[in-house]
DNA sequence: TTGCGTGCAAAGGTTTTGCATGGCA
DNA sequence: TGCCATGCAAAACCTTTGCACGCAA
């Protein structure tokens, strides 16, 4: 865990905070900052990005192993109750869920299948009711 | 796609078929073929991989990007029984869940919340119940 | 015979790691 | 002062691509 308060770390998270929303590479990262003239390492860059995942701050997110891992600031907006979030996979929406029936969900699987699930790690992809009927519909 | 019918699509697929509802990489197909004495080519065993991805018979789920792609043979009936995935942040484990009830889980999200959930890029994180004694009584 | 499939090797790109240096507490 | 964080470089890793040969139709 992070333990000092560096300007890296401040400056890659208030980066992010600046583009709710928006998936961005680690690569997206250090061009934003090697732009700004304060360039920041890549190694630097993954292990924070790493960092904030764990505390669930920020989301990771693969496509497939070939192309970068994306990353997003979820952490605004929840407070302390734990919620689950939604990302639609074609406009890019952030949909937050304060919902009591998904606790069953939690209490499901740990019962039948052994596993206690992080809200604040989890996000559900898919896609959001609007792009949904687009797609039905072109 | 496959234009002709050879023997290492065919050996691939079979292969496949005798692991339903199991996660294997590319590495665990290329090493089975080995222990046979009929080794096929890393390259190869990608391209039909991917080939199977396209034609529905093969799901391709990629976790994160440092570990190797999952593939898991789902025949023909490709979206009736889908196949959430659970990782454990602590060991590392993969726990794949075919279970009807998480079924309920997205009509209820879909229903309720407008959304409709994509069980191939969607992982459930938190920790499974050996780590979650072990953090208990470490 | 024609053209795709195969396999080896090499490339491509992302992510991780080692190690010396600099910064936070 | 004692660690931790940083950054550079190099390594490790999975995956894709190029090219010559072999096999299916």
């Amino acid at each position: 865990m992070s333990q000092y308060k560096t300007k890296q770390r401040e400056a890659l998270l208030q980066y992010l905070m600046t583009v709710p929303g928006e998936h961005v590479t680690a690569a997206d990262v250090c061009a934003h900052f090697r732009g700004q003239g304060a360039a920041i390492g890549t190694a630097t860059v993954y292990r924070h990005l790493e960092n904030l995942v764990d505390e669930g701050l920020v989301s990771k997110y693969v496509i497939d192993g070939a192309s970068p891992a994306c990353f997003e600031y979820i952490g605004g907006g929840c407070g302390d109750e734990p919620c689950f979030h939604c990302k639609c996979l074609r406009c890019g929406a952030l949909i937050h869920l304060h919902c009591g029936e998904l606790a069953g969900l939690g209490q499901h699987i740990a019962a039948e299948h052994g596993f206690t699930i992080d809200p604040m790690r989890t996000v559900f992809y898919g896609v959001c009711d609007a792009c949904r009927s687009e797609e039905a519909h072109p």
